[in-house]
DNA sequence: GTCTATAGACGGATAGAC
DNA sequence: GTCTATCCGTCTATAGAC
């Protein structure tokens, strides 16, 4: 295998470990196991474990930012858009129901850890933020749409925290049919402006 | 000191630990150095860092029956001690914006570790559950209560979490009216039933 | 024969448990 | 206080590509 195809592997298993079982319960040699290269080999292409969640922040970046700029190329209108989002909690429910958001467990554990890369797993949530807020914008709620934004993205984190902690997914469906219901009360606000 | 109170201490201790660090990446040595106990006198309260955890789950447990059951001595009505809850917000925001939720951050990192203690730091959410379910249902929003209650839970936890990680609680504040302003929509509503 | 990717042994530090 | 396990990180050895 090439360097990028190794590293990629790694980074690929690093980052579903860290979401599956925390970044501090994560170990050097769980990830080596993962994907079937030795220790030595890990070392060869990361040097701490700083840099490999570096690396699978920045992978999650990557990945957030294609899912977005696809939604936007999918055509439709802004509120189609940030209905996509909501679903988010659906389409991932049984991800969601084991493991959290990926983007909310890892930056409420990284902040316990008053860790060095808060900042950079912190601007996974401002990557929706921003999208969002320009979605919400576009709806024509301009002087909210910041405000929305980080509204919908709290309900979101919450409905996910308790998806996970109580198992029910019954709950999630609800409250994304709730989420909906808001979204089309700014839909209808947004038109009488 | 009696064994009652160095255990007291050492619940103590390690009840902020596991909240301002996580519980794995608070040591027994960092629980001893906090109490400034020999290792071997804290062996002798507790053998394993489950038992700790088992302990801190049930103070909490405590101290979250003894705030609910304030709330009700207190008089006033459902909607007062809804209210109530939805400051916890308000009156912990310091803390909250620092290390998270002391209920949401240690469901969401035991079902990491799929640890055995999780149905117990479970339970402290439906602790906040059945309450809000039964202020909801006093209320006379009997049918829904048990939705309004998990909803409601579900925005304190996004709030916390976006609190968290955003470290603004400008926003905290905006989203407290938004749900006391939600709150008296169903106050409203349950007159008009 | 050199360079690259991989393997695996080794060491210090620290964890939890007794 | 000790014991064992495990962690991170470094070190050297080697197999194959060029």
């Amino acid at each position: 295998m090439s360097v990028r195809q190794t590293r990629d592997c790694i980074v690929e298993a690093a980052d579903d470990l860290f979401y599956r079982q925390g970044y501090t319960h994560t170990s050097f040699a769980d990830i080596a196991g993962a994907v079937q290269i030795s220790r030595g080999n890990f070392y060869y292409h990361f040097k701490t474990k700083d840099q490999i969640l570096d690396a699978v922040v920045e992978a999650r970046s990557d990945r957030t930012r294609a899912m977005l700029d696809q939604w936007q190329r999918d055509g439709g209108t802004p509120a189609e858009r940030i209905r996509s989002f909501i679903r988010i909690l659906l389409m991932n429910r049984v991800k969601i129901e084991r493991y959290g958001c990926p983007v909310g467990t890892l930056t409420t554990e990284l902040a316990k850890l008053d860790h060095a890369a808060q900042d950079e797993a912190n601007a996974l949530f401002m990557l929706f933020r921003t999208w969002l807020s320009k979605e919400f914008a576009a709806l024509g709620l301009t002087d909210e749409a910041d405000d929305l934004a980080m509204h919908l993205l709290a309900m979101s984190q919450g409905v996910a925290t308790l998806t996970n902690a109580f198992r029910d997914v019954v709950f999630t469906e609800r409250e994304v049919a709730r989420m909906e219901a808001w979204l089309e009360e700014q839909v209808a606000r947004a038109a009488r402006q």
